[in-house]
Order: structure tokens, then sequence, then C-alpha cells
RNA sequence: GUGGGUAUAGCGUAGUUGGUUAACGCGUCAGAUUGUGGCUCUGAAGAUCGUGGGUUCGAGUCCCACUACUCACCCCA
């Protein structure tokens, strides 16, 4: 075997790439629709961005980054989640100092995560993501979750559950965290050695777990949400009653903590049911305080990201189609002396704005046919002996088989009016 | 990173207790009388059996290592 793609990437091959490019085309609109921006941030950053956004305790930093050094001795890294990239940009321009709030959204950013591939888990994968800074309201929390919420489902996605939570602020988590504790002290024998860690870290990561041991251990420890002051609370009631007007089912799951440190009051996930167990396929939330951690004014964030291979690998579990483009509109076939007729008549017919192709490989007109019913031409325009000399061709619907001869320069006129006629 | 499974032409597979020229389907290409596809028929090309080593007179078949894929855990989109 020779080189082969490094492990846990994919090609996305020519014959595929429809999909892709299907679903950029509704991403974008579904962004747009609610004001949001294209943003194009680099594929890497200096280190340091992500171990103090994204945060040096988590799983994510600590070991899945693509980290080298650069022949400056710079710390780089590959990108391993969208968010801590495009708020570095929202504050390297001083986009804060315009009308609030930012919207932005980035499409098939490439992820980098150093981990074991699995199904639904590459080591590059792309991510749609929307990010909102400069505003406080519930009302975004919930426009994202929402805009997520329609984007999948009118991609054809069925089974598709919100759920949501509430991790606080830093004005309410410590007492909760203190409570957690005190819950976990007790029970620290019965946890596995990676809970110790976490205890001492991140306990709230321990709710996490799914070790039977721990989530036994952890069952009835005590809920955030009991611990949420005033404004955290207010906050998460007015996220769920925007969510019950606009009719989508949602679920509160005081477990739902994230594997990032910057998260703050909401956080949600939109998950499926597949036949491999439950698939996240979009998961989000707010970031209050990491703009001002970088550095910058403490300007109050929410965001999602959407894994587009994941949205894939559900659109084909659940056998949805998308629409496959032909590659062609009409297939040019001619006899060996005829190849300079063809040529021009290719050239032709694409100046108005039509697919066409002709043989380029001096194959035999039956096997042009052959060829041209492979690629999914419509139509077929042949140009011989007889058609050369009388300036004619000779369009063939392929599906029906009607043949018209004529003038060459009514080749497309032709074209587009038996397709009309068939319809 | 830890554990299980897999690895044979482009794709999907067969290959009997190790025994000579590794088989089949799909796909590709070419033909079935001279300028026409989809169906059918015929034929051809295409594999140092993932890589490297070992056991043996002999290995696709047995053993070891490596690599990749895959599943579970961990984590996440």
């Amino acid at each position: 075997m020779a080189i082969q793609a490094p492990r846990g990437t994919r090609d996305v091959l020519p014959a595929e790439s429809y999909r892709w490019q299907y679903l950029e085309e509704k991403m974008r609109k579904a962004a747009a629709l609610a004001g949001y921006r294209e943003v194009r941030t680099p594929v890497f950053e200096h280190t340091e961005l992500f171990a103090r956004g994204v945060g040096d305790t988590t799983d994510i930093v600590q070991k899945e980054m693509y980290t080298f050094n650069d022949k400056g001795n710079r710390s780089i890294t590959l990108k391993p989640e969208g968010t801590a990239g495009a708020a570095r940009c929202f504050l390297e321009s001083n986009l804060y100092a315009d009308a609030l709030p930012c919207k932005m959204y980035y499409l098939n950013a490439p992820i980098f995560r150093y981990e074991a591939p699995q199904s639904g888990r590459l080591r590059e994968h792309h991510q749609f993501g929307l990010e909102c800074f400069g505003a406080q309201d519930a009302t975004v929390d919930a426009e994202l979750i929402l805009l997520a919420y329609h984007l999948l489902e009118e991609l054809g996605v069925k089974n598709l559950s919100v759920r949501i939570n509430s991790i606080g602020c830093p004005n309410c988590r410590p007492s909760y965290h203190g409570a957690l504790k005190d819950f976990l002290v007790s029970r620290l024998d019965g946890l596995c050695e990676d809970c110790k860690n976490r205890y001492e870290r991140n306990p709230l990561r321990v709710l996490d777990c799914k070790k039977p041991g721990c989530k036994a251990q952890v069952k009835d420890a005590p809920s955030m949400l009991d611990y949420l002051c005033e404004e955290c609370r207010d906050h998460f009631a007015q996220l769920k009653a925007c969510l019950q007007s606009e009719g989508i089912p949602f679920a509160v799951d005081s477990r739902i903590v994230r594997g990032l440190d910057y998260y703050t009051k909401t956080v949600f996930e939109l998950v499926t049911e597949t036949d491999g167990g439950a698939l996240t396929v979009c998961g989000g939330g707010r970031y209050d305080h990491l703009v001002a951690q970088l550095g910058g004014p403490d300007l109050p964030a929410v965001g999602f990201g959407m894994g587009i291979e994941r949205v894939l690998m559900l659109l084909d579990s659940e056998g949805i189609e998308i629409p496959k483009p032909d590659q062609y509109e009409v297939f040019v076939t001619y006899m060996k002396d005829n190849r300079a007729e063809a040529f021009a008549l290719v050239q032709a017919l694409r100046r108005q704005g039509i697919r066409a192709d002709m043989d380029h490989c001096s194959r035999s007109l039956k096997a042009q046919f052959k060829y041209a019913n492979k690629t999914g031409a419509r139509f077929a325009a042949t140009i011989g002996e007889e058609e050369a000399r009388t300036g004619t061709v000779r369009v063939k619907d392929m599906g029906s088989g009607e043949e018209r001869t004529v003038a060459l320069a009514e080749a497309g006129d032709t074209i587009r009016k038996m397709r009309k006629e068939a319809e």
C-alpha cells in the first residue's frame, strides 16, 4: 500500500462532495436568516489561547491537542474547537467597539483532536458553529437552540432531543462546588481514579462519569439547579419560557456538564438515538467570561458547534437522501473525424451555461453513449459526417429516446425546449 | 491511552485439516458486421493475499511484531 491518509482523517471524494455542499447551503441560509455572518479564522492558534480559553484541566487541552513548536519556536496548536478562535478574533479586531451583539458563524471549520478514531469520531472533523458576543438575554440562547433544532429538522433528522442545563456563574458555582465536594468526600473510595482526580480539579465532571460505580455514587448528588443565584435562575427560566413558547420539545438534564471550562449558565446538547446509541450532533452554551479571560472586556456570549460528519451520519442512518446533481446535462458524442466540431459545440454549450462534455479518450461512438448514460447526462448531442456537412447536430433525450436534428446554433435552445416539453 | 474483532484485484466476498497456475459477483475496458446508451451474451485487464519477521520440504491458511480499519471504555461535534 502506498501512502495513506493519516489516521483519523477522511477524504471527501468528488462523487460525494455534493452532500457537503447541500449542508453548507442550508447552514449558510439558516445562519444568515438570524443575522449571523461568516467569520474565517486560522486553522492553528497559539497554544496558550486554548490553555487559557478552553481550560487546562480539560481532557481536550490535557491530552487531545495537536501541539507542536514551529520554526520560530512558538507553541502552536491545531484548533481543537471553534469558540476560542472566534473569541480571539472578536477581541483582536476590537469588534466589541461596534454595535453589539456581534453575530458570527463558521462553516466547515476543520477541528483537530488527537483521540482514538471511532464511528462518528475522527481526528480531523468539521464544524458549523455560531457565536453571539455582547448579549446577555436568554433570548439569544433560545434562538441558537431553535436555529440548530430547525436546521436539523429541515434536513429530515428525526428522534431529535434537546437537553438543556444551567451550570451557574462564578457567583453561585462556588457554593455548589462546595456542596458537591461535601457530598463526594465521603464517597471518594467508591470513585474511579479519574474521578478522584476530578474531585480535586473539577468536581462537576464527576457527575459526567460513565462508569457504573461512579454513576451509583453520584446518583443522589446535589443538583446545580438548586444552587443557582437569582440571576442565573431567572436566566434559565427565561430560556425555558422561550423554548416552550416556540413549542419545541426539550428536557432539563442536570448532568450535562460539557468538557470545556469556559461555559457559564446555559449549556445544551442536541442528541439523537442511533443503532450505536446516543449521538450528540450539536453542543454549546453560554460563555460569559471567556472574552475577559482572554484579556478583553467582560462581555457575555453564547454559541454552539455542530459536527458536519455527524450530521451526515445521521442522514445516512435515517435513510435521508440528498438530491444528487448529474455531472452533465449534455454529452456530445461524435465520429472520430468530427472531433473539432464536437469540441466547438461543447464550448458553445458551456458558454450558454449548460453543463456539457465530450469523450476525451478516443472511444467508439457506442462507448461514448455508454459513458453518457453512466454520467447521468440527460441528453446526447451527436455529430457525425452527415451532421458536420449540413451544420447540424442530432439531439437525443436519453430518457425517452426521442431524437431531433437541428442546426448547430440551436442545440442549446433545443435541449431547453425538449426538457420543458418532457415535464 | 486501555481492551476485543478484522485485514485476499477499485468495491463486496470464497478459499475446505497448511500442498502446485488464488476463485466468484459488481465495477472497469473491449467485442456481438459497418453512426447510438440502459437488458443480454462473450472476452480481457487487474492481487508480490495490509507490512515485516518466524515455524515448515511447502503459508492466503499457523506464530510474533508493526500499521490501518472497526467496536467498547475515556472524551466530545
